[in-house]
DNA sequence: TTAATAAATTAAAATGATTGTTATTTAAAA
DNA sequence: TTTTAAATAACAATCATTTTAATTTATTAA
C-alpha cells in the first residue's frame, strides 16, 4: 500500500504535479475500495470521513488529474455518473466489466481476452488501438443460483 | 425506409404504445442519420427542423422507450452526452466502436468478433451474457493519413 | 529569512444534461 | 357524444460536473 503511494507520488513528481494531503487521501481511499466503482460522489464521501475539510470540486479535479496519468479510468455504465477504477499496476489495457442486470453488482476481469480481437480490428479496420472499453451485461453467477431456488 | 418505419410501429403497438407524429418524427431523424452517434439534443434540433412544435422533454422521453424496446441503444462515449444509436434489424448484439482520439470521428463495427470471447466469459465467470459494449478508442485510418504528411 | 510567485484549494455560483410537473391536447373506448 | 387514458408542451426542478474568485500553501529568488 505504502509502497504503491510512493509510486504514484513519483509518477504525479514526474509531471510536475505534487502529492497533496488531499490528492493523497484520495488516492488511499481509491486504495482501500479498489474492488468498488467508486463515482466521484462516493469518493468524497469516503475521504470527508478522514479529511472533512475537502471539497468536492478537489475530488473531481484530483480525480481527473489521475485519469490524466492514467493512474485511474473513468468508465461510465449508463447511470448518470462517471466511475473511477484504479489501474492495475503495469497493466497495458484497461480491465473488463461484468455488469449484472440483476443486481447491478460490477465484477471485473483482468484478464486481456481482446488480443485477436483487437489484431483484426487494427488491420481490417486500419485503426491504430490505444485503448478499449469492453463490458458485458447479463446475469451475474450469484443471481443465477438465486434464480433456481 | 418506410417498411423500417412500419415494423417500428408493429412494434411499439405489441408493447401497447403508439406512433404518435413526434414519435415518427423523431425516428425518421434517426433513420436519416444512421451513421451519426446523435445526442438527444441533436435529435431535437433536427427534428424540429421538420416539427417545429415538438418539445426536447418529448424526444428524451421518445428515446427513452426506444432504448427499452431496445431499438436503439444508449450509449456514453465519455463525454458528458449520451448517444443514441439505431440497432441494426434483426442483431442479436449491439455493435462496437472505434472512437478517434484525434479527430473525434465514431465509426462502427457490424461484424460480431466476440463470439470466442463471450464463449469464456460464459464459462470461466458463470455469466449469462446479454448484451455488450465494446468500444476502442485509438487513431482512425484518416488521421493516420493525416499524420504521414 | 522574507518578499514574490505559482500551484492548489475552498466555497459558492454557474452550467448543462436530464427528469419531473402541471395543464392541455389528442386519441380511444364506452 | 361523453368519458377515460395516453401523450405532449412548456416550464421548473434536479443532479452531476465545472468554473470562478478569494484564500491558502508551497516554492523560488532576493
Amino acid at each position: 500500500m505504502e509502497t504503491r503511494i510512493e509510486r504514484i507520488k513519483k509518477h504525479l513528481h514526474s509531471s510536475s504535479y505534487k502529492l497533496t494531503p488531499q490528492r493523497e487521501a484520495t488516492v488511499r481511499v481509491l486504495l482501500e475500495h479498489e474492488e468498488d466503482h467508486l463515482s466521484a460522489e462516493d469518493v468524497y464521501l469516503l475521504v470527508k470521513e478522514k479529511s472533512p475539510e475537502i471539497g468536492l470540486a478537489t475530488v473531481y479535479r484530483t480525480l481527473e488529474l489521475l485519469t490524466e496519468l492514467k493512474i485511474v479510468d473513468k468508465i461510465n455504465f449508463g447511470d448518470g455518473v462517471s466511475r473511477y477504477d484504479l489501474r492495475q499496476e503495469g497493466a497495458a489495457h484497461f480491465h473488463h466489466h461484468l455488469v449484472c442486470i440483476e443486481c447491478g453488482a460490477v465484477d471485473e476481469i483482468q484478464e486481456d481476452l481482446l488480443e485477436d480481437v483487437e489484431a483484426v480490428v487494427e488491420q481490417r479496420w486500419n485503426f491504430k488501438i490505444k485503448d478499449h472499453r469492453l463490458t458485458f451485461h447479463g446475469i451475474c453467477y450469484r443471481c443465477q443460483d438465486k434464480d433456481e431456488e
